[in-house]
DNA sequence: ATCGTCATATGAA
DNA sequence: TTCATATGACGAT
């Protein structure tokens, strides 16, 4: 409805962890995506690096996030977030998810407390579904009412294992 | 406890 | 506009 507007991507960086590699797009104003490991893979990365140290950067600050996530740690410090593709009402709700510690969850329901929309519900499920920046933006800490696991887009394997890493158990 | 149905907001085609 | 949702509440098994 509102803002559609791609940004270019400058760079696709490899982040290589334990739990396999992870793609980071880059735009002009900063992180604008991040993929989860391809089982198949084919890595679409680029493998020199981007002159622009700028996204150097920014990748460094993004590789210790994604660790740190993975280890169920609280990320020192973020890379820029590119979300201006995002209508806004998907910026706020993630700007929200930001905000959840680690070690903790809220359910969709709550989220659209938060943002005075209490209606909105199935409308919070749908921009954590279209969020593209997982991990960094801990849409895998939103869980259904009675918590309950809710879906995840990257797998619901993966969403466990998130919630696994900060030690959150579902009832 | 599980299942079906409806209400409601938002986004995409 | 119509259709699809990573929901939630409620009522009927």
């Amino acid at each position: 409805m509102k803002a559609k507007r791609p940004s270019e991507v400058l760079a696709s960086l490899p982040i290589e962890t334990a739990a396999g590699t992870f793609i980071a797009h880059y735009s002009t104003s900063g992180l604008a995506a991040l993929d989860f490991p391809r089982s198949s893979g084919r890595e679409s990365a680029q493998t020199s690096l981007p002159k622009a140290a700028e996204v150097r950067h920014w990748h460094a600050l993004t590789t210790k996030a994604v660790k740190a996530v993975l280890n169920g740690n609280t990320p020192a410090e973020l890379p820029p977030l590119d979300v201006s593709r995002g209508t806004e009402f998907q910026q706020r709700i993630w700007e929200e998810l930001l905000w959840i510690p680690c070690g903790e969850t809220r359910s969709y329901g709550e989220i659209a407390k938060s943002v005075r929309k209490p209606k909105a519900v199935r409308a919070v499920g749908g921009a954590c579904g279209s969020n593209p920046i997982p991990l960094l933006i801990p849409c895998h800490r939103v869980l259904a009412a009675n918590n309950k696991i809710g879906g995840f887009g990257g797998g619901l394997d993966w969403k466990r294992k998130l919630l696994a890493a900060e030690r959150i158990t579902l009832l």
